[in-house]
DNA sequence: AATAGAATTAGAATGATTCTATTTTTATAC
DNA sequence: GTATAAAAATAGAATCATTCTAATTCTATT
């Protein structure tokens, strides 16, 4: 476990949301200057395939890490942007049954408009729409 | 609608496969070779926001455009990286009673292992791993 | 045939990510 | 504690997918 690692792994922890690679290279160069950007897509990737934390693609937006630690699911709302963890237990069976196969795993992405963006309506509160 | 336009629905079309937009302009350019990329990306993108094709991101590789007609999901085969369509109608309805709002729409990549990988452990049919 | 607006073309520009070569760090052996 | 090898980090170049820009060509309408 490198210093680098470590920073990297603490940045994801006291993040609430979900950040971007470069996101991520900007904090970490506050309080370590000399990192380099290579270094944070190594330590990124390595956890990603190390199953440690998991890459989230988002459609236009750059990917994002998420810190994961059980598997979840993703709520984006469509009005402001945000993105919102969700858990959703028994999707998985629902769909082992309606495909009648197993399966490994798999990603989802609901989109939505959030509750905020229901009650104000048009008023954009991020980058999307 | 112009002539790149129809030579692109219509490799879309013949395809079988969930086509990349370099792919699409490898075999635009056999039958139109004047044909520009950009001419590739403002027709890919534009059926795209209106709904007539859809953008499909599969981690690892390129984008590639998806001719739908109605909503469906994918199934990603971990072992060779082939993507089969599926439809699981029923799924909105579980997604939206589980989460208890309307949705909008969703995306589901579903990763397993086909039946020929199954069969035939361990070798490798396409690109992916 | 003249004109306007839309679409295409070519290639430069951008943004995200990966690669490469060099340097630094870390761990281990002597 | 110094020598050495392996692993990781650094800097910046390279690559890939995609978008942008300016100039050109098409198409439809007068």
């Amino acid at each position: 476990m490198t210093k680098q690692r470590e920073l990297i792994i603490n940045i994801l922890k006291q993040s609430d949301r979900h950040l971007t690679a470069d996101e991520i290279f900007f904090l970490a160069k506050l309080k370590m200057p000399s990192i380099a950007m290579a270094t944070i897509y190594n330590n990124l990737n390595a956890m990603n395939d190390a199953g440690l934390i998991k890459r989230l693609h988002i459609d236009g937006v750059a990917d994002c890490f998420d810190k994961i630690v059980e598997p979840h699911d993703h709520l984006l709302c469509d009005r402001c942007g945000k993105i919102n963890d969700i858990r959703l237990p028994k999707l998985i069976d629902n769909i082992e049954s309606e495909l009648g196969t197993e399966i490994e795993n798999y990603e989802l992405t609901v989109h939505y408009v959030c509750n905020e963006c229901r009650r104000a309506p048009r008023r954009r509160t991020a980058t999307a729409e």
